[in-house]
DNA sequence: AATGATTTTATGTATGTACATAATAACCCT
DNA sequence: AGGGTTATTATGTACATACATAAAATCATT
């Protein structure tokens, strides 16, 4: 009996998949090099290291220059969310979408705004505050500081028919940014907002996004209680 | 003037990000392909292959065969985040762990879990409640149930010392799950354990993990008040 | 035995060529 | 003009080869 063919990089990753599952390769196991791999495996070690590559990639493998690739002993998982526009995730649970602005100000920051986005104390930014509702049903409120030295031209923008998040991907680019998850209290407006009792445990993401060495914005979006934000592992 | 040298993949990376940071590619444009990309920043197109498909798994460009690559209009941003023990969590800030077995059972389980596990109501599985501390501090309930028909050999062990969480790991492999972030309220249990008032919002993740199509075990992390999930974007 | 230089080795990557594949564009026929 | 077939094209990938690089292992020196 022939050796089944492996020819393409998805396959051997199944393969390799296989066997750890399988726990033929047990974890802090050492695996076979990448040449000796290929020839098992009758295809080109580029093949093998596309394949081990993704794998390692996912957390399932650690490889070292000269010390080989060898099973994760604690595998660490990585869940990747995809942060899209609010709307877009509401539409794509084919629910109408609706957007409300609440309150639209240039004014001075509460100094932990102008701390984070490392803003003089004294410089007026621009506030926005809007409700986003799926089904006519609150969904988020959201909370949103511009810097206005980065991006000047939202100074023009009313915002009371496109929400923040929107024009922000469209007019500001930005290039890393950091992002946090955590539980809060509903605050007596954040609880009228989305018709939820005062002090309701409700999830809440920060954001702040810089572009090179500029912040742009840092915004905080309440979602009603309930909500859950939930990615394959 | 000689063209500059973008001669790996990580250098034609930075360029391609920084055209569509700098708006030299605008959100929707379509980009030169490959071939004339290599000759133009004078590497082969394996290379420049690597760097698009690199910064297309970012979300930044959208890749079709024979259509070509533009900018993505709305680049859906992508946070990874590394689920690891919450012992290494706790350690790598320097804080000394600590566990603590609160009860362990074997006992039907309410319908929900029987449910989520595609396990017959009237097995039983067993139930693990733990306590895990920071500093000898609170820092997060772990509320577990474990398929023992998947796990058979879980029952052996007593959960004094080491959570099933890295017993699980070290144990039970496997191949997906899911996971879901959200807020609740602290039931009564929940804020004696983490010394916190009852219904304070907390940060929830329930986990559930499966080994093929046999569900291994499902897990829910209560934290206490204030904690946050945080990850670069 | 400790230190430093050197060799070895497994992974990491660049290259040119070849072919596969998907999706669009062009064409042809009625 | 419509509908179906064929050609074209950009990405996707396999392969063999070559060299780069990091890190472990070995050897040489003190």
């Amino acid at each position: 009996m022939n050796r089944p063919a492996f020819r393409n990089w998805q396959t051997v990753q199944e393969e390799v998949l296989r066997r750890i599952h399988a726990r033929e390769w047990k974890p802090g196991d050492l695996i076979p090099n990448e040449a000796d791999l290929a020839e098992e495996f009758g295809c080109a070690r580029a093949t093998v290291n596309r394949a081990l590559r993704t794998v390692a990639e996912s957390g399932l493998l650690d490889r070292r220059r000269k010390a080989g690739t060898r099973v994760a002993l604690q595998p660490v998982a990585k869940a990747t969310i995809d942060i899209s526009l609010i709307r877009q995730e509401i539409e794509a649970r084919g629910q109408k979408y609706g957007y409300q602005l609440i309150s639209r100000s240039l004014q001075e920051p509460p100094a932990q705004v102008s701390g984070a986005l490392q803003v003089p104390m004294t410089t007026r930014m621009l506030h926005l505050s809007a409700l986003h509702l799926a089904n006519d049903a609150p969904y988020a409120v959201e909370d949103r500081w511009i810097n206005t030295a980065t991006v000047p031209t939202a100074v023009n923008e009313g915002f009371e028919t496109i929400s923040g998040n929107e024009w922000l991907l469209a007019n500001a680019p930005y290039t890393h940014g950091e992002i946090a998850f955590s539980a809060a209290a509903a605050t007596k407006e954040e609880a009228r907002l989305l018709g939820c009792p005062l002090q309701a445990a409700v999830f809440v993401i920060d954001r702040l996004t810089w572009d090179h060495a500029a912040s742009v914005t840092k915004v905080r979006l309440i979602f009603a209680p309930g909500h859950q934000l939930r990615t394959a592992l």
